[in-house]
DNA sequence: GCCTGTGAAGCTATTCACAGCT
DNA sequence: AGCTGTGAATAGCTTCACAGGC
């Protein structure tokens, strides 16, 4: 019910309310949101109805009050179990951010074809080899899995995470990925976001 | 005048064209690019108008052809020079996907805040020192940046790359930055879409 | 005055649907 | 029949604008 745009620019809120609060900022508006957040106060207050928390006219919104809130309203009621597939320095990055920071999302399990990795631990999460991929993901309930892996394997990959009853894919390669109904998918293409900005930096010149 | 939005599309079926090319295949469908591209076929015909080319009832496009014309369309005339910021994990990930694969879209320069990295050539790139950046990008012409450093240190970056005349920048940290308007900026935010893809996978159950 | 919450308007992007071609 | 190219319709997202509150 509330869309996906939504729902990424909540996670964005949700950070900057956490550097607020670091902060010791006790009250926000919604043009303050707006302007860390690279949105509009309108935006904003409209995307925050979905979470049902209320502001006040003078202060704004209470910073800690409407993190709790937007908190409850991302985050699953239970740790969600999440893999990454692919450990070159893409899967690195990827679980270097993630480490220590949602409680609520953990990367419990990494994949890998190159052997001489699988064994490792790797920023905290233990690599295995890609073979055991269906069976690990079946019996410790993982739900959603990143793909940082060449284009060329994506889709096998893919398949055998539909065949183990993923939730979710969230997909690095440069290639989009073809799933049934149900699964969600985002397709994260650094390619053609960088080939997109050379494009507009050539009109306005 | 052509959406960003189609500008990215179009660089996906441009690497779908070339695989079709190595796979020796002379014609192809708008249905088919849009299997492969995640897309529709209306979508791909209404995409293909920004470029041109003219496809035909019986065989398809030319996959040669469209090629071509799809190139014409996205590439600089002239090579476009562009930068990274931050030689870390996703640095070096995006600078091994770029090695070789366009050549008119070079990164030419790497900046980094460490030291011990600076001097060095990774993944064919000489990196510099940050503080030599403003100097570097405006004696190279550099126009287009790719923004791999934290989030605490990205708005700087983006700052110092403006006044040193960037014409587009690629922002990876997990906040958005602000730049004038005239600059060509793309956030990626790769938490937002793994706590989307979070969110949306719990729907589904 | 300056804020929030929200109906209504406006805009952008996608999809439909069909004429035209072979 | 099955495709392309494209006007028209639709869906989705963003912004406007204003009532209501202090």
């Amino acid at each position: 019910m509330t869309s996906p745009t939504t729902i990424g620019r909540l996670s964005l809120y949700r950070r900057i309310l956490q550097w607020l609060a670091e902060e010791g900022v006790k009250n926000v508006f919604s043009h303050e949101l707006a302007s860390r957040g690279g949105a509009t106060a309108a935006q904003v207050r409209r995307d925050l109805m979905a979470v049902g928390y209320e502001g006040n006219p003078q202060r704004g919104y209470s910073v800690s009050g409407l993190l709790a809130a937007v908190e409850t309203f991302l985050d699953p009621p239970d740790p969600l179990r999440m893999a990454i597939v692919g450990v070159g320095n893409l899967g690195r990055a990827i679980l270097a951010f993630f480490r220590d920071r949602r409680p609520k999302l953990r990367i419990v399990a990494a994949f890998e074809r190159d052997p001489s990795l699988c064994g490792q631990v790797v920023r905290g999460c233990p690599v295995n080899a890609i073979d055991r991929m269906e069976t690990i993901v079946r019996e410790q309930d993982i739900r959603v899995a990143i793909l940082a892996v060449p284009a060329a394997e994506v889709q096998q990959v893919a398949d055998t995470l539909v065949h183990a009853g993923i939730h979710g894919l969230v997909n690095f390669a440069p290639t989009p990925i073809r799933a049934p109904k149900g699964i969600a998918v985002e397709d994260m293409d650094i390619t053609a976001t960088i080939e997109k900005v050379a494009y507009m930096a050539r009109g306005g010149v």
